[in-house]
DNA sequence: CTAGGATCCTGTCAGC
DNA sequence: TGCTGACAGGATCCTA
């Protein structure tokens, strides 16, 4: 059974929450909360003791935020940003010291998901240790190097008037191409890639897979939303559920293949991501390389063959 | 209303 | 070697 997601450098975007959702199942699932303990105040929203002394009843997902439902009627909300983590250690593994802990027997034995980094194989809790939750027979650690992720607590009637949840769009694959383009008619001033990123218009996709479906579809990130043809908008929409859907198809299995036995981080994205982090190396379909730029404040990936910023001749793209 | 920039935060790394 | 500043980015807040 695979435990460690180990995606190096890979921020959890929709698929990776996705990842932690099936996989933390198998350990929180149906069992008691024993005690709660937030060590850096920011991280834990809403009153703690809520959150002690209750069941886990089920983990769900929406956009890039975990929900997990409580037996009291509470709902446990989980965001975390750019470098949180989640890492559950068997009680039996916490009890002994570390280092002297195989590294087969710790994949056995804890299920780690998030922003990769040595937290998966050092003692916990440590410095970026934000809150544990303590179980019977192991211990969820959130932790979080930059601070920007929380955990929440809601009344679960309550979730989706939640100002997060409530402004979130649609996730990619319960909109329809012509849904995508509607919305890209009220925003024709933007640039693209700021509108893939915008979690009120569509929900899931963060930096890896905005600049991948933009590559999916052919599309320059810097181009205006109301400058993109019909085709275009169905072709991206299209690019964001194949890359996020192959990337949670792949998930678990995948990433595990990529844990080196002596624990350091494997590349996940190596094997996956056409354009992400690959500048200066070969685009995979017309061998041009691959620059990278910056869109919306953020680092941006294309190739400038496949994804040109003026297309004067319609929309033939037969070279890509 | 929209678009775009600053902000939060800490670890890493290039450059002097 | 050790310091400094740039950079990484999801979501929110603020301004025009």
């Amino acid at each position: 059974m695979i435990k460690l997601c180990y995606n190096e450098g890979v921020m959890p975007e929709l698929p990776e929450v996705e990842t932690i959702r099936r996989g933390l199942k198998d350990y929180i699932l149906n069992k008691k909360i024993v005690q709660v303990e937030c060590l850096t105040e920011k991280a834990f929203l809403g009153d703690i003791t809520e959150v002690a002394g209750v069941k886990v009843t089920g983990l769900r997902r929406r956009g890039k935020a975990l929900l997990i439902d409580l037996s009291n009627g509470k709902t446990l909300m989980v965001h975390l940003r750019m470098t949180g983590q989640l890492i559950w250690r068997n009680a039996e593994i916490m009890r002994k010291n570390l280092l002297e802990v195989e590294y087969t027997e710790l994949m056995k034995e804890q299920f780690a998901a998030g922003h990769p980094s040595k937290n998966f194989m050092e003692a916990l809790p440590n410095r970026q240790t934000r809150v544990i939750f303590e179980f019977l027979d192991g211990k969820l650690f959130f932790n979080d190097q930059r601070k920007f992720g929380f955990v929440k607590v809601l009344p679960t009637g309550e979730v989706e008037q939640d100002t997060f949840i409530a402004s979130l769009g649609k996730e990619p694959w319960d909109m329809t191409g012509e849904e995508f383009f509607a919305i890209c008619q009220r925003h024709k001033k933007a640039l693209v890639k700021a509108l893939l990123l915008d979690q009120k218009l569509i929900a899931g996709l963060g930096n890896i897979y905005a600049d991948e479906s933009l590559f999916y579809a052919g599309v320059h990130p810097e181009r205006r939303v109301g400058s993109l043809s019909r085709a275009e908008v169905e072709k991206l929409l299209e690019g964001a559920c194949k890359t996020m859907q192959a990337s949670i198809d792949s998930g678990g299995s995948t990433m595990a293949t990529y844990v080196k036995p002596d624990g350091s981080t494997g590349n996940y994205l190596e094997q996956f991501a056409q354009v992400f982090r690959r500048e200066g190396k070969a685009c995979p379909r017309c061998g041009e390389e691959i620059v990278k730029i910056r869109v919306a404040g953020r680092g941006t990936h294309l190739c400038l063959n496949c994804q040109p910023k003026e297309r004067e001749n319609s929309h033939d793209q037969a070279e890509c």
